[in-house]
DNA sequence: TGTACATCAGTGAACGCGCGTTCACTGATGTAC
DNA sequence: TGTACATCAGTGAACGCGCGTTCACTGATGTAC
């Protein structure tokens, strides 16, 4: 039986998430509150209590549920597209998904709400986001790495067996590259460098694709 | 006359600056509080109030000086090399100031502190940060740019009229690189990804020094 | 050199605020017989 | 199908907390004559 209980605390959860989600889009991960969550949604304070522990916990929730946002956008961005195609449109989707939601893009990849500490489990989500990457870029031909940058990357590698750890130790480089142009775009420092970030990200986006080593009809 | 009242004036606000960057040393510039900067320093919280307006030109004061050790740091480093040993120079020492000091290299490059808005005067100080890095890119041979990309950065050419526009946008994508593996490095994104960030970064500096253009001996 | 007045660093009390979290409660939903 | 009991979502009051900032004060330092 579906039940109403059941059913009503689903929606009721989801009304809480929703709320404090907008509530990050407006003020950073840092002013969250689980005080205005109760005003928001229209019940007391105490109440949020009986839908999460504690305020962290509220945080990892938006966290996990985030990454996965990000990752579906990814995911279907790329799914007509292979090789140079897809990275570009993965680039241009993590831009895309970044200046639509600032707030939400510094919870995952900003400095982290003072006294909140991620737990393990965001871990997987957060790989789900780069993964896409990492199997776009295992399609081009990064040039060989020394040994011990190899040796350093091996827990990546032994999560995806099947690729050449060149091309997804160039992934990971790349993908901190569009993450930084990103951080400093979202958070002012373009301001008198650069009339507008859109062009820039696009140059780096394309000499990535040179680097990392797509060949073939583009 | 010196004057003991100037004096003290002048010890009593560095030793203010000084809690302040202890603080955020160790709980991150979002819990800087001026009440336990007074207690640490040993006076009522209101008398820190005589030498800042308020919190945020605290923070302010701050971001200024971190920047600038940053930046001298950064000149000192690369005093005696020129071309991709400056690069190499420079890149290191900024990873070594930012894992040395976290939560100030997030005060400058992270989410900015809820509430808080960055004045225009940090403008300058943080182009003095970047000012080094250009110097050296513009002793190597970038590849030319498209136009639509030369042109958004005619605020950055306006300043540096002698560089090359090719080398200085060259230069703000690996700074933009440098910045975001770091910000990865500290937030925890590379636990399970790599052994150790060290040799990744090395790896990235090295890929950078390539695609800056630089010729001759290294 | 000495006195009279002005400056101003630091005090202590108070303001009003919002926060996360706990707890005993009530009334509606669900379950067993 | 109907009744008796168990579950549990949401209430309302209260806890103790720390915060930024203001204000009238006092006493030491500095200045003018």
């Amino acid at each position: 039986m579906a039940g109403i209980r059941e059913q009503n605390r689903f929606e009721t959860r989801a009304r809480i998430l929703a709320s404090a989600r907008r509530q990050i889009a407006e003020k950073g991960a840092g002013s969250l509150s689980t005080r205005e969550v109760a005003r928001d949604v229209g019940m007391v304070s105490s109440a949020v209590f009986r839908y999460f522990d504690s305020r962290d916990a509220l945080l990892t929730a938006l966290i996990l549920e985030s990454y996965g946002n990000l990752a579906d956008a990814l995911q279907s961005a790329a799914r007509d597209s292979r090789g140079a195609g897809a990275w570009r449109d993965l680039a241009h989707c993590l831009r895309e998904w970044a200046t639509e939601r600032p707030h939400e893009f510094q919870l995952l990849y900003g400095t982290p709400v003072p006294g909140y500490q991620a737990p393990r489990e965001t871990i997987p989500e957060a790989a789900r986001v780069a993964e896409p990457f990492l199997r776009a870029a295992a399609e081009g031909g990064a040039p060989e790495l020394s040994s011990d940058v190899a040796a350093a990357m091996e827990p990546l590698v032994a999560d995806l067996p099947d690729a050449p750890v060149a091309g997804l130790t160039a992934a990971i480089a790349a993908l901190a590259q569009l993450v930084g142009v990103l951080t400093l775009e979202l958070s002012g420092h373009f301001v008198g460098v650069m009339t507008s970030a859109e062009p820039f990200y696009e140059h780096v986006v394309e000499q990535q694709v040179r680097s990392l080593g797509f060949v073939g009809p583009v």
